[in-house]
DNA sequence: ATGTCTTACGGAAGACGTAATAATA
DNA sequence: TATTATTACGTCTTCCGTAAGACAT
């Protein structure tokens, strides 16, 4: 049986192809690692690697080792994975949410990583309807989810910010804002607003669709949808406007719809909700794994 | 990662669940494996047995943990096996033959050994008829096989013997040997005996036809069969009687055919043969496999 | 009281780093 | 000559056996 450093020096310099890099990701000298691959070759009794002092490649026996070992690794670091996050209670199904589409990318990426940090906990993923954002969350029906910030509840916990989105103004193709290139929050006064309705709390309503412009003028309301999609076809059919984000052109793109870029709106925040009386561990692993990604991303732009 | 020896104490001990036996087994001392699982344990974060100091289990982690580094386990020996084999020229495949349909059940046996031994190398078994016994092997069809000795040919090896089968005598259920508990060599003097026909060498025809009595009395020849089927219906039809293994009466029992122990003949002694100029590591190596095997069953009885 | 798992301590094996050496482009 | 793999040697971690202790039946 192999020992533990054998098998990580094989596997990470059949990777590498390089002992220098090796012994570095490793944290050892060069020489063990050298001295570490001899032993594995003169057990097997065939060369693993053919090196030169300028190049490394596997050899035929050693190409069919690494298949093989490295399958073996996997198995062996995800049982332990799974027996570690087990124990940590992080197991079981975990039901995240979230409600715009432009969001539903990351939704996945951040339900692959959980998945493969978490062996042993599956991610279920579904979308919250906007006219109820809470309740699925209260339902028990799910665990956490990415929304449209703020919510100011005393049973919900608002977790860390996770993406900001510019705000644009939804209007029909052949509106007389249509052709603009920027409109601005004092453009609302002059046309009805097409809202939401349901089970949303006043304060979330006045932060989205406001009932004054900056200026002090107020913004008239004309009708109120249920669904997202009752919404856009208010908007196309000329029952008013609705404020939503840069990114709805690309997702609800209709030829009788035009989204014009805010000049003087704040982005759109989306966060981190869960109840909080049900914080359990694969929870709060779930918001850490999605804040490492989220920050990643940041640090790559 | 898991050191060699933590995952062969934890390894050990699932299947064991005693500790004194699992330290017997790897050699180790009693307090070695009870400080590697703690060890184990600590890192998990949660226990991987339930033990008093009379019964150990696996906890529900633990049972979990066990299926997924049996297999990680499983994987790593067999690479690595397979890497060792096929620095040795263990590889490629292994065609084997026999003549007795009871020695089938030993090949098959020695074939699964040989192959968890020696991964990378797959092993065809197949029959080979009595009339031909050299051909396969001299054309390369085979690489070595089980036959009934003994041959003495200038390209041809004789291995080691396998197996010894105490001879019977066949003839037609209404002969008049029929009924008795044992016969003789000497009574081959008075019935025509089928033999078989084909390239076989005379040395060998003789050792098994013979042509005269231990007495020194001629033994009258009658039809000579290609195929064994043949033999049977000849002797089953009265054309004649023809020696045989005691446990052909299993293997081939029809209600117009009855076996009688010989009381004084030599048992027929099975042996491995291979083409003297082919011997490949691969055939040395099942050699040795199927010689472990027989005599491992030797010392059990 | 016995069998079994756990803990404590000293010793030896061997994994490791440092540094000199060899080999290749 | 510069870069990289290999070898040599002393150090130090840590795995191990011995033996005494704890626990359950």
């Amino acid at each position: 049986m192999l020992e533990r450093y054998e098998l990580e020096a094989f596997l990470t310099l059949a990777e590498e192809l390089h002992f220098g890099r090796t012994a570095e990701r490793l944290r050892v000298s060069t020489g063990r690692i050298s001295q570490t691959i001899k032993k594995m070759e003169r057990r097997v009794g065939a060369p693993l690697f053919e090196r030169t002092s300028r190049k490394v490649v596997l050899t035929a026996i050693g190409e069919r080792l690494h298949e093989d070992l490295r399958q073996a690794n996997r198995l062996m670091e995800a049982g332990l994975a799974r027996a570690v996050n087990t124990a940590a209670g992080i197991h079981g199904t975990l039901r995240v949410g979230y409600s715009a589409p432009w969001n539903g990318n990351l939704m996945i990426k951040a339900a692959d990583a959980f998945h493969s940090r978490h062996p042993g906990c599956d991610v279920h993923i579904q979308e919250v309807q906007l006219h109820d954002p809470l309740g699925p969350l209260r339902a028990g029906d799910l665990d956490v989810q990415l929304t449209e910030f703020t919510f100011d509840e005393p049973d919900i916990t608002t977790g860390p910010v996770i993406a900001h989105e510019p705000r644009a103004l939804m209007v029909p193709a052949d509106h007389p804002l249509a052709g603009r290139e920027a409109v601005s929050l004092e453009d609302l006064a002059d046309f009805p607003l097409v809202t939401i309705a349901g089970a949303i709390p006043q304060y979330w309503l006045d932060q989205h669709y406001p009932s004054r412009t900056p200026a002090g003028r107020p913004v008239p309301h004309g009708p109120a949808a249920t669904y997202w999609q009752e919404v856009l076809s208010l908007v196309a059919t000329g029952k008013g406007i609705s404020p939503t984000c840069v990114r709805a052109a690309a997702y609800y793109s209709r030829p009788d719809l035009a989204f014009i870029p805010f000049s003087d709106a704040p982005p759109v925040v989306y966060g981190l909700l869960w109840p909080t009386d049900r914080v359990t561990a694969r929870v709060r692993a779930f918001v850490q794994t999605l804040s490492e990604i989220t920050s990643a991303a940041l640090s790559d732009a």
